[in-house]
DNA sequence: GACTCTCCATACAGTTGTGTACGGAAGGCC
DNA sequence: GGCCTTCCGTACACAACTGTATGGAGAGTC
């Protein structure tokens, strides 16, 4: 890119991928401009002109995220044909691969302005991803919305917990058991849930 | 408790609780002393007499949600001798109730050092329980393992997906379902793990 | 009624962060 | 070789937060 005196100009991105990196070794609010411009050798003088303010910022980091993540994977994705191949490339794509730190830092900021909607949006579409993997196994829809809010869970969950116990990745012999478990009838053949109007969560019990 | 002049003095539990209540509403950075002397209505001169200085009071709330969530409940479910039966306790206990917005706020926070000690001594409390149904049930030690990670991590994901995407609660219906799922012989039946090479068995569950 | 201990308010110093104002150097344009 | 645009450094005002020093009011004690 351009550079002056020897030395590069910092661009936009460069300031994205800087807040990018310091949400994945921390949390929201380690993208602080100050630290920022500090890791980049350049003062908030720079940043300034770049971004209007620090808001700004955030928000392209978490745009450049969401598409790098979920937008520009799901096109590959599609244009495998057999669902169960489908599932074990995203499984094998996406458990394999130790937490993805952003994501970690996002999925507990997911009340803060800026981030919910980036994340809702991210969520939804992974979401639909998975559905569609068994619908186009033949399951009706509730059956299918079920399924594939467990597979997501799990991809959450399984993130979380490798942080939190120290479990690295999925082993092969592990993934190759759970596609197994979660493509089996097992328990496809509930009737197509005429849901009981209980569900009164009210009661907090301890 | 005791009281000067009408007013009631506060005590250290006082502040544990408005930082836990902090914590269920923002992250780990909204325990503040400055916002929590403010929302009790005292200054910070009554909260360094309780505390030596922050660090102590987001470990005593920490210690605090560790009984409250996790340890104090432990023998309760022990004590139900039927592992399905305690599995659709657990569930039922754990998975229809709101998100912990406590458990949220912390699970991103995992690498804090304040914070990693604790939730590592949860996760792995957690854990054990679950592996505990799963054995009272026959499964060998690896399966009871595999299965174990997978509740717990659903577990968590649940809490998250439900936040992110607006979900409240699993209804009845779902529980019934999940856990004929997870307690059928389904992937059980796979072979006692001659984990190919790549595979180091024991997968640090300490 | 002086004395002490408990609990808290006030005041101050220091740190870290945001955002703005302004100036200035480097390089392209004519 | 003046001029303008681009990009950035410096300086300042301001806010939020931590931690410390100090004093003092209330209540119990003798």
């Amino acid at each position: 890119m351009a550079s002056r005196a020897g030395k590069r100009l910092l661009t936009r991105q460069d300031w994205i991928d800087a807040a990018l990196h310091a949400l994945a070794t921390g949390d929201v609010h380690a993208i602080a401009v100050d630290r920022l411009a500090k890791t980049l050798g350049a003062t908030r003088g720079s940043f300034y002109w770049h971004f209007a303010d620090r808001d700004a910022l955030v928000t392209a980091a978490l745009e450049h995220w969401e598409r790098e993540s979920t937008t520009a994977l799901i096109p590959a994705l599609d244009a495998i044909a057999q669902p169960v191949e489908r599932l074990r490339v995203l499984f094998r794509e996406v458990y394999e691969q130790p937490a993805d730190a952003v994501e970690i830092a996002l999925a507990s900021a997911g009340d803060q302005p800026l981030v919910e909607p980036v994340f809702a949006r991210v969520t939804k579409a992974r979401l639909d991803v998975v559905r569609r993997i068994f619908l186009d196994l033949g399951l009706q829809d509730a059956d299918a919305d079920d399924r594939a809010w467990l597979v997501y869970a799990l991809y959450i969950g399984h993130h979380q917990l490798a942080r939190a116990a120290g479990i690295k990745a999925l082993q092969p012999a592990q993934l190759d058991r759970l596609v197994e478990l979660l493509t089996s009838p097992g328990a496809r053949s509930a009737p197509p849930a005429a849901e009981p109007d209980a569900a009164a969560p009210g009661e907090g019990s301890t």
